[in-house]
RNA sequence: GCGCUCGUGGCGCAGCUGGAUAGCGCGUGUGACUCCGACUCACAAGGCCGCAGGUUCGAAUCCUGUCGGGCGCACCA
């Protein structure tokens, strides 16, 4: 058998499902069962193993049109089932007609085989090669990375490695907002602190609008020493211009080097400033004022109508008339003075990653305090004759930082908030990655400082990297005592009776289907669960069972077993870019 | 006020496209190495799944309402 991109679980679930509707048809036909046409039913994996491998509850939802007790009509079909050849060796009744399957263990030894014979077991092709676009972190050029940034990194780069191992062709992005409003207002801090240089700061005082961080104080130092005082008696506007050409590359490969440091590496750095150049901003603008979607108002401003569109999608943002009543409030998208705003480059950017690049899907991932806009960008997407659906946002809640069982908001050292880099001083990137895939996006997550330092089973990265140094050791035991592994064809699962070996090959064989089913939900987290409990299983395998003094085929069914979780580790770990050590 | 989101053992969380006795970690208590890494494991106690209705064979899960926490409602991004 070819186990290349195999996915058992999946494997078990469409066969019990197609043998229970050909059972159910014999059953009609046979006259067992009335004609009826067979209702929509699941097929799961039951929590206890006691109720079998598989679970159908066909019988229970083909109560009403079989027109019969659940339990015989669950007996109808278990009496029409053929199992022969199948992947399944018997079937049982239980509860109010649950129709429980049990694998035989050609399908456990399958599951073995293949992944400790695959390197990348795991992989599976339900993406089908559709192109995404996941754009993550997209933080603002003008200072320093924030805790936002560092979940949304490790949750952005996670995510799109499930896709990718999910068969999903992904490009990892960054949108560099480097036009606009805040690269004015950048401009225009940096510019009052290098005439501060000179001048002093009562002479010119910074605007309480600008920045004040002391990024800002070094890059007008800077440029100071460059250029001296050559700008201060010049035009401001001039000086704004240079100053920010002068800062703004630096600060954007600052943020390629911290995000680089935290491993994570785009396929493209998407610049605003290239759309306005392009014109595709003015262009997307003229589209909706022509489709109608946009009208221009009294003062000049080009305004967008929210309601149309946006209710399609949920929330329109809302204002009270002068009456008392609630109606959609309309966007603005180009100002009266000509200047565009955010979203009208917004509108521009996605409408370029889903048209102009022909992406299937742009994936954001947003903190959730930008959620207000959701409903509005997809609605513009529809606007602009595309399909508000193939955009989908994974909005992500805040993180606290704790340390002693209580929140930390600022820096010791700085007295600011922590950055991203503050963070990545403190603990190990393999940490950090983790810990911010524990929590699915929409929860508040609570990142444990303490924890994630230690060096014991407590930290649970600490916890998965030992289980898969225990193995290395263990294989390195064997291999120096001269005992060698047959290789995967001679594995027998049969031999493994012990309910700990059971319970970890049922765990491997869900992998598969878990990154698929976290690519399908946008949620990586589960994937670093599974990989604890996949931990957790194997460390209680290993109290339970002894794997150099067994013998023979029991022998090779646990080395295959070792290989097999061994091989899983490293491959969880190494998508998340996490180190997988072979000694610790 | 409107909207989004979260309420599950002392604490932190899974389970949420309806299923069979609600799981896991920490903490608490008791145990397991002359033995492959004890950086590990086992057992035990502890929960009317915020509350109230509804839908049905069946609800932590779906619907409605309600209470409580977080977030958002700019010609900022």
């Amino acid at each position: 058998m070819n186990y290349h991109h195999y996915n058992p679980r999946q494997a078990a679930l469409a066969e019990a499902r197609a043998l229970l509707e050909k059972a159910a048809a014999a059953a009609m036909a046979a006259g067992a069962l009335p004609e009826a046409e067979l209702p929509a039913f699941i097929v799961e994996i039951p929590a206890d193993v006691k109720n079998g491998d598989v679970a159908a509850n066909l019988a229970m939802a083909g109560a009403r049109v079989f027109r019969k007790a659940p339990r015989q009509i669950a007996e109808a079909i278990v009496g029409a089932l053929d199992l022969t050849g199948s992947l399944f060796e018997r079937a049982e009744i239980a509860g109010p007609g649950f129709i429980n399957l049990f694998l035989g263990s050609g399908w456990f030894t399958g599951v073995l085989r293949a992944a400790c014979s695959e390197s990348d077991y795991g992989r599976t092709d339900g993406g089908a090669g559709k192109r995404y676009n996941v754009e993550f972190v997209s933080a603002n050029p003008t200072g320093p990375m924030h805790m936002g940034n560092a979940r949304g990194g490790a949750l952005g780069d996670c995510l799109a490695a499930c896709l990718d191992w999910a068969g999903y062709e992904v490009t990892r992005e960054f949108y560099i907002n480097d036009a606009g409003n805040q690269i004015e207002k950048f401009g225009k801090s940096l510019a009052v602190r290098y005439l501060q240089l000179y001048k002093g700061e009562e002479a010119c005082p910074l605007p309480a609008e600008c920045y004040q961080g002391a990024d800002i104080v070094a890059h007008a130092k800077n440029f100071a020493a460059e250029h001296g005082d050559a700008y201060v008696d010049g035009d401001f506007e001039q000086l704004k211009k240079d100053i920010t050409a002068f800062a703004l590359p630096q600060n954007i490969e600052g943020l390629q080097r911290d995000l680089g440091k935290y491993r994570i590496r785009y396929d493209v750095w998407f610049h605003e400033s290239d759309l306005h150049a392009a014109g595709a901003v003015q262009a997307v603008v003229d589209k909706l004022l022509q489709s109608g979607a946009c009208y221009k108002a009294e003062d000049g401003a080009i305004m967008y109508r929210s309601a149309q569109y946006a209710a399609k999608y949920g929330v329109v943002n809302k204002k009270k008339t002068d009456s008392g009543e609630e109606e959609a409030k309309d966007e603005v998208l180009v100002r009266a003075n000509g200047i565009p705003t955010y979203f009208a480059a917004d509108i521009a950017y996605h409408y370029n990653k889903l048209a102009v690049r022909g992406f299937d899907k742009a994936i954001d991932v947003w903190g959730a305090d930008h959620h207000g806009h959701v409903a509005r960008m997809k609605g513009a997407m529809d606007a602009v004759g595309l399909d508000g659906s193939r955009l989908d946002v994974v909005l992500m809640q805040m993180v606290n930082l704790m340390r002693d069982g209580k929140p930390v908001r600022m820096s010791k050292r700085t007295g600011k908030a922590i950055t991203l880099t503050d963070l990545l001083d403190e603990v190990p990137i393999d940490s950090a990655r983790f810990f911010f895939n524990m929590r699915e996006s929409s929860s508040t997550l609570d990142f444990d400082l303490d924890l994630a330092v230690r060096s014991d089973s407590e930290n649970p990265v600490y916890y998965v990297q030992y289980a898969h140094a225990r193995i290395c050791s263990l294989l390195k035991k064997l291999d120096a005592a001269g005992i060698a592994f047959a290789g995967p064809e001679a594995v027998d699962a049969a031999v493994l009776t012990d309910a700990s070996e059971q319970a970890l090959i049922r765990l491997l064989a869900a992998f598969p289907a878990e990154i698929a089913a976290a690519a399908e939900r946008y949620d990586p987290a589960r994937i670093t669960r599974f990989v604890i409990d996949l931990a957790t299983a194997f460390h209680r395998f290993y109290n339970a069972c002894r794997i150099l003094e067994a013998e023979g085929a029991v022998r090779e069914g646990r080395i295959a077993l070792c290989l097999a979780v061994r091989g899983v580790i490293r491959n969880v770990l190494t998508m998340f870019k996490i180190e997988a050590p072979e000694t610790m």
